[in-house]
DNA sequence: TAAACCGGTTTCATTATTTGAAACTTGGTT
DNA sequence: AACCAAGTTTCAAATAATGAAACCGGTTTA
């Protein structure tokens, strides 16, 4: 495992951070002393100096660490100013209300899907809050569609870092197979998710592209082989390009109205 | 202005990511190094190394940086293992189908609150839109009962350092009138939100405690003036208490299962 | 045309911080 | 009482952070 951090102490420490949040679960010290590459002393430090700034959260009940609250004041920053999320939010939610299906938003991040909102229609199907979680990006649909409209470097760079696990029998295994998925979707402009993560999970997928043809995000609808197939979620094409045209036309013209004010808000 | 960072290295490039979300928008070095304490080249290795940590995102387009993807997905993490969210959640959604009206859940951070969920009458709504904005404990309803639960010393802590901006004329406007709310709310187990912060709406605010009497969070039920009043928001007391002692059952059950399981998943 | 200017970037000797082996403390077991 | 494991502190050596100054590349001003 080649250490890549780099970027000083900072680095370290986030390093630390990723290595809570991974856990998934609150931990104790010395359960990250055993994952850690760091030794005790500095490990500590660095899980003091997070808990002092509230990055993580320290439960002297049960003497476990966890991500902290001030991740989740950051984060709500991130959402509005670095996603696609508040432009696109009313034209998702216009959507949701017109196909009736659960509607995703995703953007790329490192090689993995992001997903930054979702509309759940009508139904309570309690998926967990989606906004923040990762997927993989060679078997989702909104993955594959991001893949296929970057630029042959940048696709390749993410191609070569997918872990290619096989979670159903639909599942693309390799990186060749997805390579021809990736070339018909570039053809058809949009791609599905053929159970390829999930048995009876599918879904249609479209990218947003900005005119130049930048990978911004990617927007799916998502339904069950119960409900509908391939066919049934096809025909909501023509309002996920719509959709996805708006989208591209809001996050462009959304220039920061107040670029030149400089006396702003205190705080 | 006193410097209070402390921690080091680490602790000023937080400083740094506070000040960049602090903006409300993406923002120039030079417009970060005008309302920054720290030289300019210091600075700049800040942003340099917060840039490729992903704790910021740059946009080479408009020379600007703003709060990072990986916030997010850190944030997913801080959510679900500390925050009452989770355990919440089945409940929050029961209450707001029973009364019609929007929910909150809220936590105290710092002296001030902070949103974690929220369930919008209508449709479920994506977590980050509210959850992550922080407000004013002296002026809202979740903050009020929240403050009059804590023990008297932490209580006195969190009241001297409101802001006590006056933002209806509904709004206690200093910490007497405050103190004076507070035993009341002590006095009565709930409290109300009588157009304090902003004017036309109230609320109706639940504390969430552990048996034991500490606060853990608090929910509230939203309306308008031209909907109801409080009597009318009052009739929900009984279905509020209820489902705070749900969700003060399930936070203590909530023991962490695979304790044990040294061998857990990988990422 | 040159000269000053501005935002951003790099250099490098000085300084302060981080580092981690070892030792110590605390609380629970044998 | 001896032992053990988890967590915490010490301190000299090693390293990384610091910031004044200088540098770049582009734009504005004289």
């Amino acid at each position: 495992m080649g250490r890549v951090t780099g970027d000083g102490t900072v680095g370290k420490a986030l390093e630390v951070l990723d290595q809570v949040a991974a856990f998934g679960r609150p931990v104790r010290f010395s359960e990250l002393l055993a994952k850690s590459s760091f030794p005790k002393p500095t490990l500590y430090r660095f899980v003091q100096t997070l808990t002092n700034q509230q990055m993580l959260a320290y439960d002297p009940e049960r003497q476990t660490y966890s991500p902290g609250l001030r991740l989740v004041r950051l984060a709500h920053a991130a959402w509005e100013q670095s996603t696609l999320a508040p432009v696109a939010r009313p034209h998702i939610e216009a959507l949701s209300k017109v196909v009736g299906e659960t509607v995703h938003l995703a953007q790329l991040d490192h090689a993995q899907v992001l997903y930054i909102d979702k509309r759940n229609a009508g139904q309570p199907v309690q998926m967990y809050s989606q906004a923040g979680k990762v997927g993989p990006a060679y078997c989702t649909g909104v993955g594959k569609v991001m893949l296929a409209f970057l630029d042959d470097a940048a696709r390749e760079a993410v191609i070569e870092q997918q872990s290619f696990h096989v979670f159903t029998e639909h599942t693309l295994g390799n990186a060749d197979a997805l390579r021809a998925e990736l070339s018909n979707i570039r053809q058809n402009g949009y791609g599905f998710d053929r159970e390829e993560h999930e048995p009876g999970i599918i879904c249609i997928a479209m990218p947003i592209l900005t005119d130049a043809g930048r990978v911004l995000g990617a927007l799916s609808v998502t339904s069950t082989t119960s409900r509908t197939n391939l066919a049934g979620l096809e025909a909501f094409v023509p309002i996920l390009k719509e959709t996805a045209q708006k989208i591209t036309r809001d996050a462009q013209n959304w220039s920061f109205p107040d670029y030149n004010t400089k006396e702003a808000t205190g705080i």
